[in-house]
DNA sequence: GTAGGTGCAAAATTTTTGCATGTTA
DNA sequence: TAACATGCAAAAATTTTGCACCTAC
């Protein structure tokens, strides 16, 4: 997502730019850390804090439908919002849940057409699971740190 | 997951095989369908009309606690449960939400070293999107059947 | 001025948990 | 019989929605 399309994208539909609609976009804009929407709603307080939690989930729904977001279903009942639009991968670290984007490029139509069982395959998600540098480095074996879970 | 894989798996944790455990593990070998929790409650109830969601909820979680059965998040905050725990990856349906598995293998190791951020990756998810053929052939442009989702 | 947006609080959903009771080994 | 499992109901946690008020255009 870059700023100044998203506020194009709300224009050219006819939606009306508000503060609000404002304050989530500057919110998300270079934010590579794939913030949940809770994280979202913090972060968007810090410059206009009594924003509606409900206005925020409501914008960031708005910028997946015009397709300036990414809405990351990663596994652990939360969403997770990614302004890199650009087709990629990622890895989630099962220990603390740290999120980060992997320049991996997969065209959907690398699974060839006799496996598709009659889809019409239109994107392909990617989802690398392992450990963090951090968290290899602290506790090793079990499931010490908070693991991002619900 | 093979029914006495599942049952030895729990004897020899020191488990006790109970006839819920034994009626979740029978609801779940040979599915294809990728239940949400839900629909195996519903189908445990339909020999054992009484058990409580919550046993099925807990035996799950134990099925995939013990590598019985995979979890699968696919993006429409429901869990989904497959016995099926061979690499393979899934395709989506976003129309009606129908899951199927690609037998399409994908070593955890595609990932080339030197893209992992220093990660120590254990695993890899695809999910394919797209529409199955019944959608495909139903309604076109937008969004009629139910989509599956929350 | 008006269609559309926001805030609040309550609803909806799915999953988890505490605790008393029941059951397996 | 003694530890473990279950059932119930309430709690949790996240996201959605109804409705009255407000505001960008």
């Amino acid at each position: 997502m870059r700023f100044d399309d998203a506020v194009a994208a709300y224009r050219s539909r006819g939606y009306k730019i508000t503060p609000q609609r404002l304050a989530v976009m500057r919110a998300l804009v270079g934010d590579a850390t794939h913030p949940t929407a809770a994280a979202v709603v913090e972060r968007v307080r810090r410059d206009f804090p009594f924003v509606s939690a409900a206005t925020v989930y409501r914008v960031l729904e708005e910028l997946v439908a015009l397709g300036e977001i990414l809405a990351l279903d990663l596994g652990n009942g939360r969403m997770r919002y990614d302004p890199n639009t650009s087709e990629h991968a990622h890895l989630v670290c099962e220990v603390c849940g740290r999120v980060e984007d992997v320049d991996w490029r997969l065209a959907a139509d690398v699974l060839p057409p006799d496996r598709r069982r009659g889809y019409e395959v239109s994107g392909v998600r990617v989802v690398f699971n392992g450990r963090c540098p951090v968290c290899l480095e602290g506790g090793d074996g079990g499931g010490s740190a908070s693991p991002a879970s619900r």
